[in-house]
DNA sequence: AATCCGTTGGACAAAAAATGTCCCAGTACT
DNA sequence: AGTACTGGGACATTTTTTGTCCAACGGATT
């Protein structure tokens, strides 16, 4: 039965939502008795006219009565409410844990999609195509959009889509190269994403690990040096989010550091800095790019992470507490509920 | 699986609609290979704007990629066609049927609901709802609606509803009382349509074996000829259709009657007049009202009716060809494509 | 090499639909 | 009799959809 709902809502996006405000309506009905629109209204927070035409289809489809008392349900209203009571359920169990994990971290927006990211390539991709939805939905025109690396990153630049070009967006990489594979830097995410949107994007060619001589005179460069001005103006910040161990091997950091990392309690990784168990952070990447400050300026942070195992980062992340959406998946989602 | 295709239906007619193009397109990319748009909008029947809306969302869901040859269906998009297949099947399967029946008898629209009348009243419901939604798209302002009389117009009349009020129509009987109880007459339906869309209505009280002369008298009554000439006038005629035999048995004809329909092979009835095998009128009820000169002028003639029972009274009906739109379910539907 | 056909995407006015707001004439209780 | 509801009508305003053209591009054919 899922799997329906899965495959129609590819072609019907909006399905659920439909699907669940009808419901809602008929539900509400179906409590009440009978009801009033404007009361009804009221109570589900709908104003009146949208109601009005839910209810004019819901009428037309005979599952509703109207009287000049109130609106009923019909027999086959109701009976079609309770069959749909366990559907529903079904459906409807993952916004309830959004909303959940929303409050959990006061934040803005929360989207979780179905599945475990460590079990199926198939979630992650799921993932990807979410957070691209997401970044869509933030973005307007003349934007700077600064991008982390990433797997999940990349997947989400694979799959972008957007349905008209947005010349006057740029995409820039969050950070300079960080030493991974070529697929998941982040100055490929951006150009590929740019190259999705139509827009235009900058990238920035920095080695990892600088001297502070060496950074000074980079940053000299003006090439590199408008960019970094750029990057530091974004509005929208997307980021993945990483355990501090795997992250720290993948970025080739020495042995010593890793162990000060440890003995510092870093648990979770993001945008290059590394977090405890509290959100605190414990170090950062010795690199050019976002500062935590450009991150606090930004308006839309968008984290994006899946898979049991990073639960208990993406709750550490979280709790750093200058995200603004999160896009997760339900592994993760429910396992970052348990670290509180 | 079954259980929420039902649900949708009723609680998301109108996106089902919106689901059936988008698969078209799919569907009909999957053929093509790879096709442009213009051609695309060509083959599909659409106009090319509103094909570029959708193409541009079935895009954003990943299903297409688009190259400047012309549109692909990507990896995703080919794995939905086939996962759908049976999926459009379960939720537009009677839309064949539906072409099937409408081509066979030469009819402008066919609506089939499924299931059999005769073995259920829901059905029965079902297709009452249905016949008055095609006469609520019907209906334009000013229109003259002349119904006839049944159990099936009955169900019509009762769960009639209508978007706006209608001030300027008329309901009126197609026929003068068919001498059966109240609920099921003509007189009581046009009434009851015309409540429910806010209309006015006339109705024609005269009893039904009428001598010459008698005839002739109470077509002097003013009252009695504006009803009929109004009845002449309508626009829009809506009728069951029944099975000779017992129609004629209903109207309480003379045993001497009811042996002539029989020898003249009679054996299906609709707005008074019966018909054979081959759509010939072989017989008609003596009683004013709707002549066969004003069916074939009205714009919309609708006959609505179902059950596998009438299936061959239906073939008979509709052969007779002054029908543009029929109304019936799925058994009598296929009854009736039987008797060619 | 030039031309032609079919492709996508951009642009924009016109038309249609959805929406927010009020109001009216009822009716069921108190 | 009065009060507090009801559904449905009306309508300006906003938003979305739609029809139409056109530009730029790519690949085949001449």
């Amino acid at each position: 039965m899922r799997k329906i709902i899965d495959i129609q809502k590819k072609l019907l996006p909006d399905l659920l939502q439909v699907l669940e405000t009808r419901y809602d309506i008929l539900h509400r009905i179906h409590l009440e008795g009978t009801v009033g629109r404007r009361t009804l209204a009221a109570s589900l927070n709908m104003t009146e006219r949208v109601l009005r035409s839910e209810l004019e289809l819901l009428r037309a489809q005979g599952l509703l009565d109207t009287a000049t008392s109130g609106m009923t349900l019909s027999a086959s209203g109701r009976q079609l409410v309770e069959e749909m009571e366990p559907i529903v359920k079904e459906l409807f169990g993952l916004s309830d844990l959004e909303e959940e994990v929303r409050r959990a971290f006061g934040l803005k927006r929360v989207i979780v999609v179905p599945g475990d990211s460590d079990e199926s390539d198939h979630v992650k991709l799921e993932l990807g195509r979410a957070g691209g939805r997401v970044l869509r939905d933030s973005l307007s025109s003349g934007d700077v959009v600064a991008v982390m690396g990433g797997s999940t990153m990349a997947h989400m630049a694979r799959h972008f889509s957007i349905p008209s070009q947005m010349k006057e967006n740029w995409f820039v990489p969050a950070r300079g190269g960080l030493g991974e594979s070529v697929d998941y830097q982040a100055n490929t995410i951006a150009s590929e994403l740019a190259k999705r949107a139509g827009a235009r994007y900058r990238m920035l060619h920095v080695p990892d690990h600088l001297s502070e001589e060496a950074y000074q005179t980079i940053m000299q460069e003006p090439n590199v040096g408008e960019v970094v001005d750029m990057i530091r103006s974004a509005r929208i910040v997307v980021h993945g989010i990483g355990d501090a161990v795997t992250m720290a091997r993948r970025r080739k950091l020495t042995e010593e550091t890793r162990d000060e990392l440890v003995k510092d309690g870093a648990l979770a990784e993001a945008f290059g800095y590394y977090f405890d168990r509290q959100g605190k952070v414990v170090h950062r990447m010795a690199t050019v790019g976002l500062r935590l400050e450009d991150i606090e300026a930004a308006e839309h942070v968008i984290g994006i992470a899946g898979g049991a195992s990073k639960g208990e980062a993406i709750a550490a992340v979280m709790r750093f507490g200058h995200d603004d959406v999160l896009v997760t998946d339900e592994a993760a989602a429910r396992e970052a509920l348990r670290h509180i």
